[in-house]
DNA sequence: AGTATGACGTTTT
DNA sequence: AAAAACGCCATAC
C-alpha cells in the first residue's frame, strides 16, 4: 500500500475537492488549476486514485473534461461512482456523461465593484 | 537520479 | 471522426 505524504500540492487539492458542493461536479483540470497547478490533471488523478478513502473525499464529483466518468463502464468503480452521482440528483447518461454546462461547479466568481463607484460614469 | 505509472488534456494523424 | 502521439505533473520505487 502506497503511503501517502502530504506535500503542499496534495494539501491543496485535497481542500479544492472537499470543496466541491454536493450536487455538483469538477474536473480533474479544474482542480489542478485551483489548486496551482493548472497543467497538473494527471497528478490529480493519481491523488485521488491514492487518497480517496482515506480522506473520505468526494471523489465521485471529479470527471473528466469531456464530462464523463473515467472509468470503463463495466467497472465496479463506474457504477460505484455513477450510483454516487445520481444520489445527489445530477443526471448521468447511461454511458456515465454529465451536464457540464448545467452541473459544473463554479467558484465564487468574486465580486466585481470598482468602476460603478463614480456615478459621473453614467452620466453621459 | 532515472524510470515508471496514472480515475488527464490537447494536438496531430 | 477516431486513434495515436505528445505534453504535462506529482509521486512511487
Amino acid at each position: 500500500m502506497p503511503v501517502v505524504q502530504k506535500s503542499p500540492f496534495t494539501v491543496k487539492v485535497l481542500r479544492v475537492v472537499k470543496a466541491i458542493p454536493k450536487g455538483k461536479v469538477s474536473t480533474y483540470k479544474q482542480v489542478a488549476e485551483l489548486s496551482g497547478s493548472p497543467h497538473a490533471s494527471r497528478g490529480v488523478s493519481w491523488i485521488l486514485h491514492t487518497c480517496s478513502t482515506l480522506y473520505q473525499l468526494p471523489w465521485h464529483r471529479v470527471i473528466n473534461s469531456k464530462g464523463g466518468i473515467s472509468f470503463d463502464r463495466k467497472s465496479h468503480n463506474f457504477r460505484e461512482q455513477k450510483r454516487r452521482l445520481v444520489d445527489e440528483k445530477i443526471n448521468v447518461t447511461i454511458d456515465g456523461f454529465i451536464d457540464l454546462a448545467k452541473y459544473q461547479w463554479k467558484k465564487k466568481p468574486k465580486k466585481i465593484r470598482a468602476v460603478t463607484k463614480d456615478p459621473k460614469i453614467f452620466s453621459k
